[in-house]
DNA sequence: CGCCGAGTTGAACTGAATCAAGAAACGTGG
DNA sequence: CCACGTTTCTTGATTCAGTTCAACTCGGCG
């Protein structure tokens, strides 16, 4: 599964040369874990950055008593607690496994060793940042100005197979509606 | 100005070495410009990449008629045509002056040929997506599950003085929601 | 069988949008 | 320096998308 993973990685981010390669096998290990599992609770510090070689993860928080779906990683993912991990603070985030599933861990310590000695290394961090950020933006344009059921088409556009994957109240939190709203416009009794 | 910029993006973001500066120098140049200029329209290709030494700078799309500003830059922010940039797709996006301004632009190529070349620079491509990517997280969580006015004080929070800068249609799009409704949160006239 | 979590449906409510006027501030030219 | 049009901001009345709260359905599963 190790050599399964970091194939996934370097096919789907960026290359890596022999020694980086190497290197990098040093630091990752391998981790199993159920559906419901919290690799993160709210407080912790977290260094772990993850990358979902099999299953679904999500990243949420909760405010004012309810749980507010921040973001799903899938097969290829990378995922961490964004504000602890970048930002050396508690995690306001949870990380829980919506499915069982197999994840890559590897520390922000050995990241950074990593990021250091190789610079093709740095390179895949710059990579998979800018992919990050680009899905972000493209949520803030989502929720910015468009409607609860554009939202949601969009999202399966993206993600077809989420629906059965995640459940229901989860999608409609990271959409920004109640799950009540989400199950109309699925119903499509909202008008369009 | 030049190397007035160049100083201001090596304390703000990651430290380059002599051998990176000098090639740094060869490949970017400063552009002033006056309020209202448009540096990129939609439908155009940009591969720009501004910093902003001087000035302030917002980044727009029109939907349904309707103008929605997606981003601001101030002093010491990098800015670009965010999809065009990094996906090589016609830009949705406007890129005009709020304020007469000092830039520093380079090309995504030879932004390219510097990471390429000095793995320090590919470090501070890495560093200052990081900060956007950090950016947005916070813009996606204001957005998701904040009222109008919540999404405003964190704004004025974060940055005190852009009322005095930018007009407030701007600032209401930007936080999703219509200049009128933000007329009357200012005017204290909505309910806390 | 009865409980329990996940999803659906209904009715009333509300935050913010929309539409429509005005009032202020701004800049440009006479 | 003032008159003018233009852009920026405010205010009011009405409407609507989405929330809230509460009850109900359905499919598992001990």
């Amino acid at each position: 599964m190790l050599e399964n993973g970091i194939h996934r990685i370097v096919t789907n981010y960026c290359p890596l040369s022999p020694e980086s390669l190497a290197d990098f096998r040093q630091y990752v290990e391998v981790l199993n874990c159920q559906k419901g599992e919290q690799l993160v609770k709210e407080g912790q510090h977290s260094d772990k950055l993850l990358f979902i070689v099999k299953g679904c993860v999500k990243a949420y928080y909760v405010k004012d008593g309810k749980t507010i779906t921040d973001w799903f990683a899938f097969e290829n993912d990378f995922i961490c607690a964004i504000t602890s991990f970048f930002l050396f603070v508690p995690s306001p985030h949870y990380i829980e496994l919506i499915e069982d599933s197999t994840l890559l861990v590897i520390t922000r310590d050995d990241m950074m060793t990593l990021c250091n000695k190789h610079h093709d290394f740095e390179r895949l961090g710059r990579i998979s940042t800018t992919k990050t950020m680009l899905q972000l933006q493209q949520r803030v344009v989502s929720l910015q100005f468009e409607s609860a059921q554009q939202r949601y088409l969009n999202l399966i556009a993206v993600h077809p197979s989420i629906e059965l994957r995640v459940p229901l109240g989860d999608i409609a939190s990271f959409l920004g509606i109640t799950q009540e709203t989400l199950s109309r416009i699925r119903a499509a009794k909202v008008r369009i």
